[in-house]
DNA sequence: ATGAAAGCGCTAACAA
DNA sequence: TTGTTAGCGCTTTCAT
């Protein structure tokens, strides 16, 4: 690999001083017709490609903004960072990314690593903002950043989100409107997530609306294949829940599939519920009822308004964009009971 | 936002100088340990994060790479990135990210800007190798790079990919052996895409095995929603196919859904196949039968073997990974025609 | 074991 | 309009 040429090179073939070359490459100084011909022919020729890493270092900007998602491998991170890499590339930012896995040693020290490679500002989705490492350093440097996804809380930084309780609450009202009494959130390993934690209390919130006792929340790993079990164990309660609310639309999915294994219908024995809304769900069989987040749109938001931070010195700000709940084919009425006795009668 | 600490502040502080400062820090000369150690607190208590400007400036070294693909929000890319990542992460590299959006000019400005960053190595997927500006700048500057998903060609850069070609071929091939004799080739805009080609060249070879005439292929835009429509107009046709192969499991999820828009059964009255093998494929009903790309494996590889260029100067290499033909409800025999006048047997 | 000083590639005063 | 020069934050000879 050839070594890349210099301004220094360049100044020197074109009989000019690095300053001229400069000049002429940023247009960040007057530089005469001919000059700049000269100049521009002279790169051409040269292929030089300025040394960002001189002129970041000189200038003291990168134009660059650090993300930090749990995992690309959920949908609803994927998009909401093709939203932020479009308002990046708009704006002639660069993106460094990282993915944490959930795990918050890597939150920390992915944050660690974009503060030295001095990011200008950090999108991030951290898996509990109450009790964070990361956050903790990145709030001591000062540097604009926004939290995407994470609840907005009562603190002095950007944030953009749904409320996440007011969605769970309004979709598991719709499956105790369609009558059902025994329920069952399931929710993902992390109990700690912040996410979790206000869908779980929408879930309660909805309960209790309803007068019936919460029940206790069933926590998986998301690695953990074992659905079918679970379900299984769930089902030998006699009084096993006619309907499942999931914490994401993932476990949701999975949950269907076991359900289906063990021989149970949905909607018709049992209804099913996710949360996030990723476009996959709609094509699924039966389609799934779901709490939608506008994904792309929270990332094109959150790069906006840090680019709007960084550059125009933007103050603070907190979004919370309006969920959809998209209603699908995986509810529907609580199966009715046949009790032994009793005498089944069919309408026609 | 506070500006941060420097090295020099930092030997002030502990009373050593400079030098000392950055041996203690990264272990890269004697220290005695009673340096070490005052270094080691004034660091900590400072919060100092060494500047990786500075140091890449010197050092002549970024430890960073770039990747650029086409969308994140198609899975099987989004997958492929998160493979890079998780490689990248554990030999400390940092991911720049960028995507085309499947517009050459992007991905020429892309590789630029990664050029100028002075990024590593590069692992990208472009939409023609054959014609790409983007990798003619690219291998003009000697710069490693890996070629993710196009196909492998007789030319000295690294590539991993799968055998578009004779996947696209089997997975037809099991569609003639379901007894299909009018089948339809459904490609995304990109016919100029050469995995789309290789694809159709699968295609073509699987009909040229059964002795059947190469259909014309059709296009249809990604974003363009008029499936409805498209497929109605190869519907009135009175040889309308009763197999399709889209090129790519997108695709494939748009003409289901159009199909069953417009009343047909898949795969009762006509059969889907798609291309890629992304996850949510296997939960949708019919679940969708696919030639199965290993996207993260193809990420975790690319990225190995390009650190492994970058650090070990490892030689250029080709990998073919396998694909595999995963049967999903999608398929079946085609409708048996009932002509008029004919006698319909019903068998018991 | 430590320090002084040069220099990586660029930009931006300041001079001319 | 152009050139000279200092210096961004770091590492790394070379002395000591």
């Amino acid at each position: 690999m050839k070594k890349a040429l210099t301004i220094k090179e360049v100044a020197k073939r074109a009989g000019v001083s690095t300053a001229t070359i400069s000049r002429a490459m940023n247009g960040s100084g007057p530089v005469s017709g001919e000059t700049r011909a000269l100049v521009d022919r002279v790169i051409r020729n040269s292929g030089f490609r300025p040394n960002n890493i001189g002129r970041q270092l000189k200038t003291a900007r990168t134009h660059t903004i650090g993300v930090l998602i749990p995992s690309l491998k959920n949908p609803i991170f994927a998009d909401a960072v093709a939203g932020i890499e479009r308002i990046a590339e708009r704006n002639s930012y660069n993106v460094l990314l990282a993915s944490s896995g959930y795990i918050e040693d890597k939150e920390f020290s992915a944050v660690e690593t974009f503060l030295k490679s001095r990011v200008e500002g950090l999108i991030l989705t951290v898996t509990n903002e109450e009790n964070s490492q990361a956050l903790d350093s990145l709030t001591s440097t000062g540097l604009p950043f926004v939290l995407m996804f994470n609840p907005v809380k009562p603190t002095s930084f950007s944030t953009v989100s749904i409320d996440n309780r007011s969605a769970a609450c309004a979709l598991v009202e719709r499956l105790l409107e369609l009558g059902h009494r025994r329920t069952a959130m399931i929710a993902g390993k992390l109990t700690e997530s912040d996410r979790s934690i206000e869908r779980q209390a929408g879930y309660e919130d909805a309960l209790r609306k309803y007068q019936l006792e919460p029940t206790k929340i069933i926590e998986v790993g998301f690695e953990n294949s074992d659905f079918v079990e679970i379900i299984t164990n769930l089902n030998n309660d006699p009084n096993a829940p006619t309907a499942y609310f999931c914490s994401t639309d993932i476990l949701a999915i999975s949950v269907m599939r076991a359900l289906v294994q063990i021989g149970k219908h949905v909607p018709n024995d049992v209804s099913v519920v996710g949360f996030d809304g990723i476009a996959i769900g709609e094509f699924l069989t039966p389609s799934l009822s779901t709490a939608v987040q506008p994904a792309e749109d929270m990332g094109e938001w959150a790069a906006q308004h840090l680019i709007e931070r960084i550059d125009n010195d933007h103050p603070v700000a907190n979004l919370v964009l309006p969920y959809r709940i998209r209603p699908g084919e995986s509810w529907g009425p609580p199966p009715t009971k046949l009790v032994l006795g009793q005498t089944l009668q069919i309408r026609e």
